[in-house]
DNA sequence: CCCGTGGTCTGACGGGTCGTCAGGTTCCGG
DNA sequence: CCGGAACCTGACGACCCGTCAGACCACGGG
């Protein structure tokens, strides 16, 4: 196939990968994580990750087509580690009160899936803001699998009605998201980890269900 | 008080602000959005912004310690416009039939204010998320209001109910930013945005209501 | 009208990063 | 032992950063 290269891969016109090559590569990307946890996007650099990896900022440029192209790489790993959410969301029972302990577990464990993976999240979730659509197709592409089950619990559990499954899964996934990054910034204002989870389960539960909690309207 | 100046604001140690100095630190806060706004965060840099104010980049570091002070300032004028949204929040009536068409209100008002400051908040957001206390004090700040006219709302709405109106209002919030943040993002998934409105009015809804939409549990 | 004072701007600089060559080094099969 | 492919890097011009000291205004008092 002649797909043309997204970018962020490996430059080197076409060469094969080879040996100790991958080696390097690894370790400039394992050094590109460990920097981004560590110093943040916002000062991280190419001289760096070359330090880190203890070579060359020349080498990093035979392997990735810029910094962000190294980011991009491992936003490509980010995807598997949603399984445990997928299956929870999938195999769980959505119905009666034990709905509510399924919801509470699928937030959990996107909670946890997300604590791994912050520091590369939050670039590829800026990046794909501001319309860089390399990332923001890697964003879709990460976070399908959990709008798609999400979208098939919602259509088995309340088939017919009138609600936007799609548009609802998206949303949900929005609100994990961007909760799951504020977390601590959430218990900066006083709201525990455990508050927010409880209140997500709710919302997600009565979105797949379509159960209320309150008074009748 | 000594409170120590949290950074961001102008340098000049203790200066008298000054007719002609306001008027170049407006226009350098001007150019330091517009190209916000233009090419993005990632390639923001204190080179272009002077350029584009007709001044030098030594006068920029006279008024803003850095890029971030400025952005943190744009960001200090960003809680502002988000008063209709409060108060379609407050002043709705959110019982009955109705209360579906509030929520939709107010979602759309959201989505209309984050649309005039979607680039400068995205970088409030990333370092919020990095941990800089200065930026997440800035988004506490920006979405306070919205959030607590929905804890009233919730508790007006619901009294007594075994929920948590405060953990509730934040995570509405975080679907409603990230939600309005890759709105396009969803449009290029195929999910138009007047379907996200929809979505989320009805997940506003019923979590400030309690009412449900399903059949009952 | 001139002059001084204090707010305002900038040229210039050392230090650092960027991205890219051309050419050196290592590895491996023959 | 040797040739070539894969791999690495020194070095370079361009640019940005952040910070001085000193030049440039502007305005009110003499």
């Amino acid at each position: 196939m002649a797909t043309a290269r997204a970018g962020g891969d490996a430059r080197a016109g076409g060469r094969v990968p080879g040996r100790r090559g991958s080696a390097t590569r690894g370790r400039l990307l394992e050094c590109t994580a460990s920097l981004l946890a560590g110093t943040g996007y916002r000062d991280l650099t190419v001289a760096d990750i070359a330090r880190c990896a203890a070579t060359s900022p020349a080498t990093f440029y035979q392997y990735f087509t810029d910094v962000e192209g190294a980011v991009l790489e491992l936003a490509a790993e980010l995807g598997d580690g949603l399984g445990p959410v997928v299956d929870r969301i999938t195999t769980g029972d959505w119905t009666g009160e034990g709905g509510l302990e399924v919801a509470r577990r699928v937030v959990q464990g996107f909670f946890d899936y997300y604590e791994e993976h912050r520091s590369v999240y939050r670039v590829v979730d800026l990046a794909a803001g501001e319309g860089d659509l390399r990332f923001r197709q890697a964003r879709t592409r990460v976070l399908a699998a959990v709008t798609e089950a999400l979208v098939g619990a919602i259509g088995r559990s309340r088939p017919g009605a009138g609600v936007d499954g799609e548009a609802t899964a998206y949303v949900l996934v929005s609100m994990l998201v961007n909760s799951a990054a504020h977390r601590y910034g959430m218990e900066f204002w006083g709201v525990r980890t455990s508050r927010q989870v409880d209140a997500l389960a709710r919302i997600v539960h009565a979105a797949v269900t379509g159960a209320g909690s309150g008074p009748p309207a």
